[in-house]
DNA sequence: CCTGAAACGGACTGCCGAGTCCGGTTAACA
DNA sequence: TGTTAACCGGACTCGGCAGTCCGTTTCAGG
């Protein structure tokens, strides 16, 4: 069950790909045809993996929070508190802006997949960054990903940085 | 032309309001029945007034920012710039919470009506507390609405005041 | 090769929402 | 109160998308 056919894993990692393009530069009303059309398969071939558009949507995204619990990983491993902090926060925006539509697809599934685990690791890397003085106290875990997420989406085209650096400075002690 | 028949007027009136109530809860998607059927109408009268979907949500929008100018207006009149300025941000923030859908339905509808009128309100009310040494001279005046807005529409409920006062932190001089 | 199980893809269904149309209704005014 | 033009609302069309089904193709093992 495990072991699926050479052709049906090749087409399973083509429709990962076209979806998370898709999703990422669309948002969560992107068709199933598109979607397939994009990865050279038919649309049954979609369904048969993924029960559900929010099946495929789902998958797509716990890719994506993969990805980065991985950049959390590397931060806790890192030796300044403050600095990896600030530079996990900068990674998570370049990651973020480069898959603009995906915040809307979290928001449409809810419960977002290994959330958990990532806001676990956020919740050590904040806390490791305030025992160490350079974020202000009063800012909680979950506080950081939204801030930032929010101001990335919000601003005009190219001007970016400059508002996530408004962010930070809003976060720092 | 504009002699519109009293039931006419009434009806516009009731599906304007409606419009209003479910734009601002659930965004763009809410269908044009669900809103006719709030405002007590047929939806062939939506139709009739406002030939397509996106003018209903068109005169929505401008209904809100007209609202937001008024807001505008009251801060340039006031006496302490800064003050101003941290109480109209506040002001927009309230306006905004009630409306949670409203955002993404400017967003559907890129250009916004009467929107370069209160960015013109904005743009002299960020000056002016800029001026006064209120705010970080690095600002530009869109970026204040859209900084307030992200945060609000990213902050799990009942939290959004603390989010709030973070970007304003960041926005201080 | 040969064979059967697994996978493919496109035709098909059902549903829902935008926009149209017209027969019936009602406000306005004499 | 009678006439008429404006208005009403719901039945209808049309298109698009999620999800199903099945005849055909392809992989993999003997």
């Amino acid at each position: 069950m495990t072991e699926l056919r050479a052709d049906a894993r090749r087409n399973l990692e083509r429709v990962l790909d076209a979806a998370t393009d898709a999703f990422a530069a669309s948002g969560p009303d992107v068709s199933i045809d598109e979607i397939a059309r994009a990865a050279g398969v038919g649309h049954g071939t979609v369904f048969r993996r993924f029960p559900t558009k929010d099946d495929l949507m789902y998958a797509v995204i716990e890719r994506h929070v993969a990805q980065m619990c991985d950049l959390a990983q590397d931060a806790l491993a890192a030796d300044d508190p403050g600095e990896a902090f600030f530079d996990f926060a900068r990674q998570v925006a370049e990651l973020g802006m480069r898959t603009p539509g995906l915040h809307r697809c979290v928001v449409h599934c809810g419960g977002k997949p290994r959330g958990a685990e990532l806001d676990r690791l956020v919740a050590r890397i904040v806390s490791r960054a305030q025992a160490a003085g350079a974020v202000r106290a009063d800012v909680e875990p979950v506080d950081v990903q939204l801030l930032v997420r929010s101001a990335l989406t919000s601003a005009p085209a190219g001007q970016w940085r400059r508002y996530l650096d408004v962010v930070l400075d809003g976060l720092r002690a």
